[in-house]
DNA sequence: GCTCGAACTTAGAAGGGGTGGG
DNA sequence: CCCACCCCTTCTAAGTTCGAGC
């Protein structure tokens, strides 16, 4: 799937998408053909560079000098710091007055003015609009009455399983829910609203988890015998184990990933450990492998699947059906829970994203001995499999998983937990979001704090005040740093290189210009020309002083440095909630511009979607274009071009004969055109902006469900049914006044 | 302070199934 | 009714955070 270099459309996707114009095809062209290009020479630079710079004595080296820069950068930090002294002091001492409010609750926010002007400052890449957040008095009853309500209401602690029956729930009882082996089908009569219940405060997960474990993977069943393989021409037969992980490969054959060097590498070093003396000696290159009948076969029967008789596709259905009902719930403190991955992970090669080094290894098949169970010591543990034994049998109700087992290709623990839609995630994301609304009361301070820190003597403090500007301005996630080799070269905020920026001093008109160019979590591309202030230019100039292109931009700055100092500036914060917060108060400000009272459901569907959008753009979220994309674009453009063909020959009429059915035809067409160019467009948008990751992550559930009551606004018309339920505690509790 | 690993959230791809327009 | 397309679900990789141990 590759690296995804969708550079530099952003700026003209936000044009389209908030002012909506209404795109013109050559325009998707170009861009097909930017695309492809930027990809080969972006490689090409990153594997130049890597020969040239990779290894970490450069590294260390570069490490010296700059402690030795250090002392002189210092010098130069403070008469730095004198230059601007007097401009800023004016200043400071309204900034100073305001901090002291601070303490005991939040600043005033609307007098003190410390930013030049929102554009300058926080505005978002590609003019998103983010305008600060001035009406916050008001939440705070609010949000105190919700604690409340949680420590308040119930007194008694929910100790006992028993005794505790949902508030509102009555005929959800323990009895039925404990003994009565689940009636599949039946509604549970009432929805468990655990949002009105009390918290464990102990630190405890659950009282008390019942589950039947997870389900394996299917045993490998070998191929018939009439499929073949071939090694230099001549068939061979493979034993088992080489034989399926062969047919793992035989399987992807119709993938990017099996022309890749390094996946092919990998995989065939981790297969020949599969094979038998024998097969080892006699196949030693994979280029003489035939795969191609395993392939056709697999393929034969996923044709077949497809074309089976609607009975005997119903029949696998009612099967999944009965795993599910199964296996893929748990009783959790008296109410049954939706697990959302109840399966053991199968056998099959690894596929990491990116320019993974270990893409094509052999992810092992997982056996009961692998696997470690938790639950409760009273509750009936899951057998594993005859014949086998669990690894280990645990009762942490410190945690929330019911399975773990640890994965061979990173060595990394995998878990088996719970669905969005149960209590324990639930409560956990509501937590969030009213973490990101603190933030809010206080966002103001902190900004003016970082705003101050970047005229700081110390170089620690101007990196970690440079960097929260970034990931409070842009959204960037935290960037934890890697272990090189181990996975793709990716970075966040804190782990930003020299050769991730470029500084212009002007660019396009405009002064002190950042442009952003690296490869994020799972190697989406970052793209972004930012204006920043002067002062955080002059800083980045300071850092990226005696640097190499592969240094750290931040060499004194890790994420958790960075999350200290912000524990100790708020309650619960960390880098992260940045983004929730910059996420969901995005949504809530374009929700308000964007939707026009007078304009019909669809239309305000639309605005809903556009002010996602908004979110998505400023996130970054992206996904590549679907295989089939560039068909459909094109089958579309042949049809606008017809249409064109069409409208110049009626416009041609037209002046011939002039006639009015003629011009009645004429202004038809051109509506259609307009229509299939706006279709072109928003394809075209829509296939490279992920919404979804940011409605289910980022934005504050409850401010969706104020805005559709707020317009009469069906639900389903902004959440699916999962999403419903996994938000069903906002969809219950938040009024049309709701305010983030 | 720093490193490591456990636990949990966030992420896009893949695939299947439903659906709506021709 | 068929099929293209789009939406939803599933899958699991890739992040962040935190705390233990040194």
């Amino acid at each position: 799937m590759a690296v995804i270099w969708r550079g530099n459309t952003q700026d003209r996707l936000y044009q389209d998408t908030i002012s909506s114009g209404g795109g013109n095809s050559h325009k998707h062209k170009d861009k097909y053909k930017d695309k492809e290009h930027k990809h080969k020479d972006h490689k090409k630079d990153r594997e130049r560079d890597k020969s040239k710079y990779g290894n970490s004595d450069h590294k260390e080296f570069s490490e010296k000098k700059h402690r030795e820069k250090e002392r002189i950068k210092h010098e130069d930090v403070s008469t730095d710091r004198h230059k601007d002294k007097h401009k800023e002091k004016d200043h400071r001492k309204d900034e100073i007055k305001p901090k002291k409010e601070k303490e005991n609750g939040f600043a005033s926010p609307h007098r003190i003015k410390t930013e030049p002007d929102n554009d300058h400052f926080y505005h978002s890449p590609k003019s998103l609009k983010r305008q600060r957040d001035n009406d916050e008095t008001e939440f705070k009853p609010k949000k105190i009455k919700i604690e409340n309500d949680r420590v308040d209401k119930k007194t008694k602690k929910r100790k006992q399983d028993e005794d505790i029956k949902p508030k509102k729930t009555q005929k959800n009882k323990k009895g039925e829910v404990a003994d009565g082996k689940k009636k599949a089908k039946k509604e549970p009569e009432e929805k468990w609203k655990w949002w009105e219940e009390e918290r464990a405060t102990d630190g405890s997960k659950w009282r008390f988890l019942e589950h039947k474990g997870p389900v394996m993977a299917a045993p490998y069943e070998p191929l018939p015998s009439k499929v073949r393989f071939f090694y230099d021409g001549k068939q061979m037969k493979l034993g088992p184990e080489a034989e399926e992980v062969a047919t793992f490969f035989a399987k992807m054959l119709d993938h990017e990933y099996t022309t890749k060097d390094a996946f092919r590498k990998n995989f065939f070093k981790d297969w020949r450990k599969e094979m038998t003396s024998e097969e080892k000696s006699k196949i030693t290159d994979l280029k003489k492998c035939n795969f191609n009948e395993m392939g056709e076969y697999f393929k034969a029967q996923s044709e077949a699947r497809k074309a089976m008789t609607k009975d005997d596709k119903l029949k696998i259905k009612v099967e999944n059906e009965r795993l599910l009902q199964e296996y893929g719930f748990c009783i959790m403190d008296n109410h049954k829970e939706r697990i959302a991955n109840f399966r053991i992970e199968p056998p099959g090669l690894f596929r990491g994203r990116g320019d993974h080094p270990k893409m094509g290894m052999l992810k092992r098949r997982i056996r009961p001995e692998d696997i470690i169970i938790n639950c409760s010591k009273d509750s009936k543990h899951p057998k594993p499999p005859p014949g086998t034994k669990w690894k280990e049998l645990r009762h942490d109700n410190k945690v929330t998983w019911l399975v773990s087992w640890t994965e061979n290709i990173q060595g990394s623990i995998k878990y088996i937990m719970l669905n969005p839609s149960s209590r324990i995630k639930g409560e956990k994301d509501w937590q969030k979001y009213e973490t990101a609304r603190n933030l809010k009361k206080c966002v103001d301070r902190l900004r003016n704090q970082y705003r101050e820190d970047w005229k700081s003597k110390e170089m620690r403090i101007r990196q970690r005040a440079v960097a929260l500007y970034f990931i409070d301005k842009l959204a960037l996630r935290a960037g934890n740093e890697k272990e090189e080799g181990e996975s793709a070269d990716t970075v966040g905020c804190c782990s930003l290189r020299v050769e991730h920026i470029n500084l212009y001093p002007e660019k396009d008109g405009q002064e002190f210009v950042v442009e952003f160019d690296f490869l994020g979590k799972d190697s989406i591309r970052y793209y972004n020309k930012v204006p920043v202030e002067k002062r955080v230019f002059k800083n980045l100039q300071l850092f990226m002083e005696n640097k190499q292109p592969e240094d750290d931009l931040f060499d004194r700055l890790n994420t958790s440095i960075l999350n200290k100092h912000l524990q100790e500036l708020m309650d619960g914060l960390t880098a992260k909630v940045f983004r929730t917060y910059n996420a969901s108060i995005t949504l809530q400000q374009q929700l308000k511009e964007l939707t026009s009272p007078d304009e019909n459901l669809p239309a305000k569907i639309l605005s809903y979607n556009r002010a996602n959008r908004a979110v998505a753009i400023l996130c970054n979220h992206q996904r590549a274009p679907p295989k089939t994309f560039e068909k459909s674009m094109q089958n579309l453009q042949t049809k606008i071009d017809a249409k064109k063909d069409q409208l110049s020959d009626a416009k041609r009429d037209v002046k011939i004969c002039g006639c009015d059915w003629l011009k009645k035809a004429v202004e038809r067409l051109e509506e259609q055109l307009m229509k299939l160019e706006v279709q072109a467009t928003d394809r075209e948008e829509n296939k490279q902006i992920a919404l979804g990751t940011s409605k289910l992550n980022y934005l504050d559930p409850r401010i969706s469900v104020a805005w559709c009551k707020k317009w009469g606004i069906p639900i389903e018309k902004i959440y699916n049914k999962t999403q419903r339920e996994k938000f069903a505690w906002a969809i219950d509790m938040a009024e049309d006044d709701y305010e983030f």
